[in-house]
DNA sequence: GGTATGATTGACT
DNA sequence: GTCAATCATACCA
């Protein structure tokens, strides 16, 4: 799944024609004391256990909504969380989900991200090759930065956090370039 | 049934 | 830099 979190940057995301270019994610696979896969399928993370190219979309906090793309390695649950993306389609819409203006505060974080593009509950385990979704690949030549995952408190030493190289639309602490 | 915790964010010192 | 918000889920009794 780290191929997939690599392939996922440079890549264009759209719910409903709102989205824009990935340019941050994380991987979480088997054997990962960080994946909320790790410790076998619950009924959270079944999205994680399910078909791959899925999306698994969980409450974070209790506050906010993560999404991530569903992906398999020899048949455990594996993920990738989309971090963050630079805004490109139906900016309007996001500043209005948002109640910001600013273009980097959009989709800088998987929160935001999520609020942005309007993903909730009830987009977990929809498939992300049909409508409302759009996934259209990156071209050859993406830069990409590898570092530390944020805010886990498990695995923390593992550099499964790939970004965009000198984007100013990653989330907050900043790769090392 | 009860409790601890978190793949975060925004506000505040 | 520090800290509270806020609740679904997971884990334990």
């Amino acid at each position: 799944m780290r191929e997939v979190a690599r392939d996922l940057v440079g890549a264009t995301f759209l719910v409903d024609g709102v989205g824009g270019v990935i340019v941050e994610t994380e991987a979480y696979g088997p054997d990962d004391p960080a994946s909320h896969s790790f410790r076998g399928p619950t009924r959270r993370n079944a999205t994680m256990f399910g078909p791959p190219g899925g999306l698994y979309v969980y409450h974070s906090y209790g506050i906010h909504w993560c999404a991530n793309v569903v992906c398999h390695e020899e048949g455990v649950g594996a993920a990738v969380l989309l971090r963050a993306l630079e805004p490109t389609s139906g900016l309007r819409r996001m500043r209005v989900r948002r109640g910001l203006d600013d273009a980097p505060l959009l989709c800088s974080g998987p929160g935001r991200l999520t609020e942005a593009l309007g993903i909730t509950g009830e987009h977990d385990g929809l498939r992300l090759d049909r409508s409302p979704f759009e996934l259209v690949p990156a071209g050859p030549h993406v830069d990409i930065v590898a570092g530390p995952r944020v805010g886990i408190t498990r695995a923390g030493d593992l550099p499964w956090r790939y970004s965009l190289r000198g984007s100013i639309f990653v989330s907050r602490p900043r790769p090392r370039v």
